[in-house]
DNA sequence: ATCATTTTTTGCGAAACAGTACAAAATGTC
DNA sequence: GACATTTTGTACTGTTTCGCAAAAAATGAT
């Protein structure tokens, strides 16, 4: 059995001029504006402040980039499900704290309003590619079942009726966050998005006496 | 004043060898599979049986021609409301209806399912792109518009509550419309789509005794 | 100081791309 | 039948693109 690495300065050539994270996260921004077919290598090396060579070499080429950022993005997306939705008891103040994170992330990019990375931009090349299809799958997935376990433990603590279907409440409250993904790109202003959001969480989670 | 064109046959050159309409809706299915980015106009070429000068000819460039495909998206879209949301008296079985019309188009395209052409391949483009952005807008705008008219004749004979808010109800339809777009080219099985359907349908509008 | 290893830099090449110029073809007009 | 007009077909140009090869640079090991 071989050591494993542990100091950190025992790496032999030469030393990497950019941290992996954030070039993999720049490559993200730059797909998220221009969508993936329109965006550029060259681009990307320019963002990312590498050189094409190295982005082959760090990432392997476009697409498995591309993959790499959703797959990035994704992290981002399930670390907001398991922040924001459990940052009140009230599940319905939680609902819309989510709504407001993520809008957050949908209307503020350089370049302004961008929507959500993976429905705006995979959205175009699933039809064409299983690879970029599927990882849109999984992260729909993901939204569906990471809203759906909070509504189960409001329901749990009668903050919704015991005899809701959560799985349909939480595909209705997926489908809010999609609609928002959606016209936030297409330059819908904040006021009408958290209006939407709020007569939204009113029927998902209404309040009970 | 000179005279109008009324004989069908007074034209002068060489007769066209395609059918415009016909032509523009294989450019628009030939987007709708692959994007916008990523259609090159030998494709769009290939797909409408034109040559690329006779696609510039009747179309102008690329952009040009996507535009055209999206406001003929719009149209058909605009029918589809027309129709499918009218076709019963009921609201809440119009609206199943009508989503179930859009599942057949979303789900059933020449390469499989594609789901809808404006939300998955203009809002890529949105971002960096004026002129589609504000298609895209349009025709988000004409969905909500669309479904709260019909929402609004449906509160006018007692099928919804009178003091429910149709704009937010509407928009809450078309938030679902958006999410069966999006899942539908993501791979989603029709029925679990219809299911998703038809629990928005309860919600939006429910059977009152 | 020399060598091994890893990254960066420069530059190449082959393909795809959008858009257009020009000649050939097909029609109506005279 | 000759001419005007419009569309089609072919071929071209300049640019952009992706991906890679080979040399130069920066580090650790010996």
């Amino acid at each position: 059995m071989s050591e494993e690495a542990p100091a950190p300065s025992k790496i032999r050539g030469r030393p990497k001029s950019y941290d992996p994270d954030r070039a993999l996260w720049a490559a993200l921004e730059q797909f998220w504006g221009g969508g993936y077919a329109a965006t550029s290598l060259d681009a990307l090396a320019a963002s990312t402040g590498m050189n094409r060579p190295s982005l082959y070499a760090a990432f392997g080429d476009k697409k498995a980039l591309y993959l790499k950022a959703l797959a990035r993005f994704t992290e981002e997306m399930r670390a907001a499900l398991g922040r924001d939705l459990y940052a009140h008891d009230d599940v319905a103040t939680a609902l819309t704290q989510f709504y407001a994170g993520a809008l957050d992330f949908y209307l503020t990019g350089p370049d302004g309003p961008r929507g959500c990375f993976a429905i705006c931009t995979a959205t175009a090349e699933a039809a064409n590619d299983a690879d970029i299809r599927t990882s849109l799958e999984i992260i729909l997935k993901e939204i569906d079942e990471g809203i759906e376990a909070r509504l189960k433990r409001a329901q749990s603590i009668g903050q919704i009726d015991a005899d809701a279907d959560t799985g349909a409440l939480a595909q209705l409250a997926a489908a809010t966050l999609h609609s928002l993904a959606v016209r936030s790109r297409a330059g819908e202003s904040r006021e009408t998005l958290e209006k939407l959001a709020s007569q939204a969480v009113k029927v998902i989670a209404p309040k009970r006496k």
